[in-house]
DNA sequence: GAGGCAATCAAATATGGGTTCAATTATAGA
DNA sequence: TCTATAATTGAACCCATATTTGATTGCCTC
């Protein structure tokens, strides 16, 4: 009953996939620190020795699952193909990691509302804890902002390179996000077609609305 | 302290568009019946009078959503336009009842994994709440798969009479959904743009990305 | 206007879940 | 080898919440 020898303890990153797992399949709301615990053979307490309490867990599984999303299609933006391959290939890198990891890409869709209500630290009226958790999420939602920005900049890029038809490029990212966030949530490892299928067909239908 | 004069008086109805609400506002976990039943100035006591349980009152708030929603869609199915005048009616259909009705709209999309997991029957080891819960759920489930049927039909058929290109329609119409529901979550009454008009903006893309 | 049903509530119950705490042990470094 | 630190735990705490119960009162019908 205390440290667990080196070869099976487990660290802060271990904690927030099975975070992300458990979290994929119950909800915020309806996820314990006992189930997450559970999940990585520990108790809901050792919990909080690597984080605050249940907001910044959920807060931390988040922020992990973007600044990933988020990495590699910087990559991609950065590079000088066209607007329409640019495009292309975000598409199927976001849809890959949503397929890929289903767990962090549903966390990050549904789980959002639940930060939005977040208030443990309200609630137990501990105010810095509190500022800082306000803080942190409000840094998030700029984040996934920018994080939004990346596509609907490549979708005006093209537009004004005369590589896309003229429409609403903020209407149709977000059409584009949400058919994206969707598949994390009937994708199934094992189905008629894999992630890389799914990306496939994400690609072929959004560079058709698009095209001239 | 006991029952409201008549002019005063809540019934089921009122009450699913309430916890719609609340629903819609915080998630089902976190939605608790106090919330529901303050939204109507109502004591939580009281919902059990016209509810089961918190399980029967999630379930009912998205049968009586996801009804709404088909009988439209059907309106449109059962008409003799071309497949692509359909389609658009069904998709402005769909994006005006989420623009219009967000708590129903979001409910529909969230909170079904909440009800994937419902459990309070179980809990409570009343086997024969159980399984009446598991029947109604099951053919929720049912029901929804019509729902995404009827659009899927639709793109099915405009292939077949060539109004549209040859596409994976099983994916595109769950592209298309997400889409779809994803509006309820970021569309705001008094935005840059009306439900009417976000809806424009879905058909003209979907009918863009299935032009042959 | 008497009886019965419907709607409501206050209060009590039970339980689960987040969180804290003090104690315990592995590990790394001196 | 000794010590400080990190990781973990069981038990206790506290509170919010779903649900039950029994009583109360408006309303409709005969």
């Amino acid at each position: 009953m205390a440290r667990k020898p080196a070869d099976q303890s487990v660290d802060r990153e271990d904690i927030l996939w099975a975070a992300a797992e458990v979290l994929h399949r119950n909800g915020y709301e309806a996820t314990t620190m006992k189930d997450i615990a559970a999940q990585v053979n520990l108790t809901a307490a050792s919990l909080y020795h690597h984080f605050k309490n249940k907001d910044f867990l959920l807060l931390s599984v988040l922020e992990v699952g973007l600044d990933l999303t988020i990495a590699k299609l910087e990559a991609i933006e950065s590079s000088d193909m066209t607007c329409a391959r640019k495009l292309g290939e975000m598409i199927r890198s976001h849809v890959v990691s949503v397929t890929g990891n289903v767990a962090v890409g549903a966390a990050m869709v549904f789980e959002i509302r639940a930060l939005l209500n977040a208030s443990v630290a309200v609630r137990n009226g501990d105010s810095a804890l509190a500022d800082e958790f306000a803080a942190r999420r409000k840094r998030f939602f700029a984040r996934r902002d920018y994080f939004e920005s990346l596509f609907r900049n490549t979708v005006e890029a093209g537009m004004a390179a005369g590589e896309f038809r003229q429409v609403d490029a903020a209407i149709v990212t977000r059409a584009m996000l949400g058919a994206h966030n969707w598949v994390g949530v009937w994708f199934r490892e094992g189905g008629r077609l894999s992630g890389e299928e799914v990306a496939d067909v994400m690609v072929d239908t959004w560079l058709a609305a698009l095209r001239v």
